[in-house]
DNA sequence: ACCCACATGTAATGGGTTACATGATTTA
DNA sequence: TAAATCATGTAACCCATTACATGTGGGT
């Protein structure tokens, strides 16, 4: 009832968005677009999707289409309700997180003047380059959101460097 | 010599700006400001300033101020080495890391239009009462990438009622 | 025949979390 | 003298990481 970590929750929103996913799939999505906060590796998700059958929030169904083995996931109602109680809530919504820039600006007066300029300018140039990349979902939605993080970021690294550059 | 986590990172941090501090002096403020991320417990801290005396980042200090049991703690050549090596490191400075409101908002097609509405809503306003508040340090770089942090938040924030209003 | 994608898992490890335990010093 | 703050630490636990192990099925 209490707690879902942010893996978990992510794990029963994809199967939301899926309907029926394998955990090599979940797996998969993770490793290679979802968060890079996440490697999705075997040894998170499938723990994770066995510990969410345990707790009735989501079910296993084994189609047998032929030899292999296969174990496909299904959003329960309280699956549902306990992703969208994560989902909807305000308060963690609200925090800030981990932000490997964040945390480096704010130790950035530890540096030379000079290494300052060169690492933001670097940086800018980087995250400009994320942001023209191509996008890795049709979903245009995501693509909206994913647009508007990547704009807002640059636009914060710009001011970031006139107040630094104004020292 | 490879890899410092976060929080090792922003121990070493923590202590080139003070000059000498106690694990209880980090844990102190790693959890009253901070991140928000780390909770600043003992369990962590003191380990971690264990871990790097071990790895030759810091070295202790025991002042016989009378009495009670006090380590202090300040950065070798090679913490100082390796803090820097973490702080400019652009290719980790450049990814997204963890933001508890992204992970939320690309599944937010899983809730009704009016849940969506109420939650940004909510979210906003907590944002912009965050952004007013006291900033908890009076160093005016700090301060200003802190308040552009909050600013560039906002206006995302607005940009994406928009995006998700307009569905 | 070989390789790649699909699919499932385990083992060792690392590094955080909460909660607990202890004691000295300062302040009300 | 009671309470808060300073100060150090440990123990149990949780969960994610990397690396390993195993096997099927389809394409070249």
């Amino acid at each position: 009832m209490i707690g879902l970590t942010d893996l978990e929750a992510a794990v029963l929103a994809k199967i939301a968005r899926e309907g029926s996913v394998t955990s090599y799939g979940i797996a998969k999505e993770f490793s290679e677009s979802m968060s890079e906060f996440w490697s999705g590796s075997a040894g998170a998700i499938y723990p994770a999707t066995r510990r969410l059958v345990q707790r009735g929030l989501i079910v296993a169904t084994s189609p047998d289409n032929g030899g292999h083995t296969r174990t496909e996931y299904q959003l329960s109602r309280e699956g549902r309700r306990a992703m969208k109680g994560w989902l909807l809530d305000v308060e963690r919504a609200s925090g800030l997180g981990f932000d490997p820039l964040r945390s480096r600006l704010v130790n950035l007066e530890l540096v030379t003047e000079n290494e300052r300029q060169k690492f933001l300018a670097a940086v800018e140039e980087r995250v400009a380059a994320a942001a023209r990349a191509e996008p890795g979902t049709d979903n245009p939605q995501l693509r909206a959101i994913h647009e508007s993080v990547m704009k807002s970021r640059l636009g914060w690294i710009k001011t970031v460097r006139s107040i630094l550059g104004s020292i």
